[in-house]
DNA sequence: GCTTGACTTTGAGTTAAGTCAAAGTGCTAT
DNA sequence: ATAGCACTTTGACTTAACTCAAAGTCAAGC
């Protein structure tokens, strides 16, 4: 598969996927005789890895180590889980902020509703904001 | 309650703040007579509201927008409910999409551990990543 | 009375993560 | 055979959200 269409099918720029390898956390992908990047079942994994960690805010230089430790084999396993059990945890911390800032959204949204409600009755006396 | 309290109780810089409120999303704060700073409840429940929905993700401009609507008084109740609902979505996608990610680092996780018990054995032979 | 912290304006610098442009080369599918 | 991708390097630019620096003033507390 070609860096075109892997670009389509995730909708993030080529450029980005060739940041992604230049800066060293997308492993280097196989190349064609003339040098073409020929993606495999692998490289597309990895990109779905990474795309879908960044997305989740783990920063490029934690996946550009975690990836380095991939490459370095076998010896590096204990490492790499180190990485992920912290950033896993980060993640549920992040969650946990985000459900209580989502419930202050909702309660906010539901005094708005009532004030909507009083206001067309023009009675509104609400403290809102 | 001066900047500098403020400061320390948020765990944020006093640049920040006056720069939201330089930016607009922190409406005015009351002045002394020598124009000090002096956040009163409701300052300090704005500073709490602009930190945590930033914390979530809500850009300054969308902020920005909203503390604007809110400086307009009544008549803007129905546009502010909709910036909230808007942004409540968001958040819901961001946090499902989260989940999933968390989802895969415990499962990537648990599949170190296996591997980590089958190396102390010497018998590894899982493909890692 | 001196240190500390508050204020102002203006403007520059920083960081992370891309994103684009130029310039030049080369394959491949219609 | 020509349009459309692909490649390279180098380097500049962008965006969001701060963050700091300078320069000068002012007020409060020990």
């Amino acid at each position: 598969m070609k860096i075109g269409e892997v670009s389509k099918l995730f909708d993030v720029p080529s450029e980005t996927l060739r940041y992604y390898e230049r800066a060293g956390l997308l492993l280097p992908v196989n190349r064609t005789e003339n040098g073409i990047r020929d993606f495999d079942e692998r490289d597309l994994h990895r990109v779905e890895f990474i795309l879908r960690m960044r997305n989740a805010g783990l920063s490029i230089e934690v996946l550009k180590e975690y990836m380095r430790l991939v490459e370095a084999g076998d010896e590096t396993i204990t490492q790499r889980k180190d990485i992920l059990i912290k950033e896993k945890e980060k993640l549920e911390q992040r969650i946990e902020e985000f459900q209580f800032t989502l419930n202050m959204l909702k309660y906010k949204i539901c005094v708005y509703e009532k004030a909507v409600l009083l206001k067309e009755k023009e009675l509104s006396e609400i403290d809102l904001e």
